[in-house]
DNA sequence: GTAGTTGCAAAGTGTTTGCAGGCAG
DNA sequence: CTGCCTGCAAACACTTTGCAACTAC
């Protein structure tokens, strides 16, 4: 067990540790549920899956964890149900797709996805990103 | 105070009613709060400002309504912060600005703004509308 | 050894709901 | 008069926090 995950673990483990992140047991396993299949999760969903087997996070380290993540870059927090927020584990410049009966979001690859027309920005500031959620329907 | 008023309520009460939505005073101060000023505002603003000299309605009415309002295309509601849902009396295509720092939300028209490079949609869907959030910082 | 992390339960938000009384049409 | 609306408080769902015990380094 230990040898088998020991690949994708160091891998994890590496790219926490390279962002300055003190490696601990739940940390690593938040991590690698979420960026082993790089999933749209909630932070309920999170909980789940990673105690699927045996306890190995609770509540509250979920949500330390997510809020650290987050600040260190490794993890976006997209708002786009006002119920719970999404955490994504893809920090290339993408977008989304959202289909608002289902709630399944997918990404939307940010190549060649350009927006044309925008006004100035106020004197100033500047953009820290541009975000597109095309809302889809499945057609009547 | 009635006189006064009366112009913009008429306008407001018939667009209620247009739409089939049953009069009602807390409705009326309601949707003068929205459709006067045009801005955006969280369910706990709306309910401040409606209250603001004398209780009118109260939060479990605040909420049925802008829940009604939503429903009837007269308000569209923007999930951007995690904390709280924004409503937007403005149903024109448009979309938005937002000031990571302050909170801060603003309207951008949609004229002459176009998406290009977005790939295809999912085989039996449409889409229902495109968001852009333009998130801006203060220059450092 | 010590600073930082975890788990628990409680508290804190924003939002929704059940129901008795009230009001619009 | 009758069905819909309102207010209250309780219930809810998600997230945050305080603090004692624990663990990474």
């Amino acid at each position: 067990m230990r040898a088998r995950r020991k690949a994708g673990t160091d891998r994890i483990a590496e790219l926490l540790r390279s962002r300055g992140v003190t490696l601990t047991r739940q940390r690593t396993e938040i991590a690698r549920v979420l960026f082993e299949q790089r999933e749209h999760l909630s932070a309920d969903q999170i909980l789940q899956r990673v105690n699927k087997r045996h306890p190995e996070a609770s509540k509250a380290t979920i949500y330390n964890t997510l809020r650290l993540l987050v600040s260190k870059k490794l993890l976006r927090e997209l708002v786009i149900d006002s119920a719970k927020s999404i955490y994504d584990p893809n920090m290339a410049p993408h977008h989304h797709l959202y289909d608002v009966e289902t709630g399944q979001l997918s990404d939307i690859s940010a190549d060649g996805v350009q927006v044309i027309g925008l006004p100035p920005l106020p004197a100033g500031t500047f953009a820290e990103g541009v975000d597109i959620v095309v809302r889809v329907r499945r057609r009547v």
